[in-house]
DNA sequence: AAGAATGTCAACCGCGTAAGA
DNA sequence: CTCTTACGCGGTTGACATTCT
């Protein structure tokens, strides 16, 4: 019964790649190709691996056109919206994004990305019902573009269609109980529009957002941001004014403090 | 400063399926 | 047509890194 295994387990190399490993797998690789076969493929390489091993390695790691980290607001809005329409099905997902692997795109999905999702969705319902200050306050930046964070916003919502979003009625509120990026603090209208997507690439409304005391640290690999996303996210999620004075171009902002009341 | 908790990501496992004998 | 084999995929694990207490 059962499956034969490809290979004698106790035969074959596991475990993390040595560099010497790599390079030859690398150069066995780009002078011969897999040879159609993996599974001959270690031995004729000189290498104590399993052939399964050596194809995902290459695939995952050592293939030229490979990029690693540093997923883009455009890349997230992707994957969001592939998610919603195909579940997980990650090698279809990857293939529209160039030189992303199905396991970096179900890595950085289970990771970050669905907990970004998650904590858009909760922060929104934990608001109205005053839960603990534990609460994450906030997801990381994911949208820096309107398109990316018109996605973002929409599929916070229908991915995780449990968590309600709030009413919020007008209460009044300083700016410090807001997430504010430092921008908008100073002059919120003249800094309206084109801060996010200048955060993206790490530049000055990054770092700006990030010295903002109540600014989330987390500005993850995608650069700053949070203010476009809130507003979008905000906006995209039907919410109402939590207070005039934070109704700033593009919607509003959200407050802070998860125990700050709204309802 | 140290231990615990949490996050990240490379690698493995096993199933479904395509292809070839 | 059936069986065998290898590939490709999605789920899961575990080691290491980072952050928190």
């Amino acid at each position: 019964m059962g499956r034969t295994p490809c290979c004698e387990r106790a035969a074959v190399k596991r475990g993390p790649w040595s560099p010497e490993e790599d390079e030859a797998l690398r150069s066995y690789v780009q002078r011969h190709g897999s040879g159609g076969n993996w599974i001959s493929m270690p031995k004729k390489a000189g290498l104590k691996r399993c052939g399964k091993s050596c194809r995902l390695r290459w695939l995952n790691y050592l293939r030229p056109d490979i990029r690693h980290g540093g997923f883009t607001d455009e890349e997230d809005a992707v994957i969001i919206s592939l998610y919603s329409q195909l579940g997980s099905k990650w090698s279809l997902i990857a293939s529209q994004l160039e030189g992303r692997t199905d396991n970096d795109v179900k890595n950085y999905w289970n990771t970050k990305l669905k907990k970004r999702l998650l904590a858009a969705a909760a922060t929104a319902g934990n608001v109205s019902t005053r839960s603990p200050p534990s609460v994450p306050r906030l997801p990381a930046a994911p949208a820096s573009t309107p398109a990316a964070a018109a996605t973002f916003a929409t599929h916070a919502s229908s991915l995780f269609p449990s968590l309600a979003i709030p009413t919020v009625k007008t209460e009044m509120y300083t700016c410090d109980d807001f997430l504010v990026p430092a921008a908008f603090r100073d002059d919120p209208f003249a800094a309206a529009g084109g801060s996010a997507d200048a955060a993206a690439d790490g530049s000055t409304s990054a770092s700006a957002a990030s010295s903002a005391s109540n600014w989330s640290a987390d500005n993850g690999a995608v650069g700053g941001g949070e203010g476009s996303f809130l507003l979008d996210f905000c906006a995209g999620s039907g919410l109402g004014a939590a207070d005039d004075h934070l109704q700033l171009p593009g919607g509003y902002y959200y407050p802070l403090d998860p125990s700050l009341s709204l309802v």
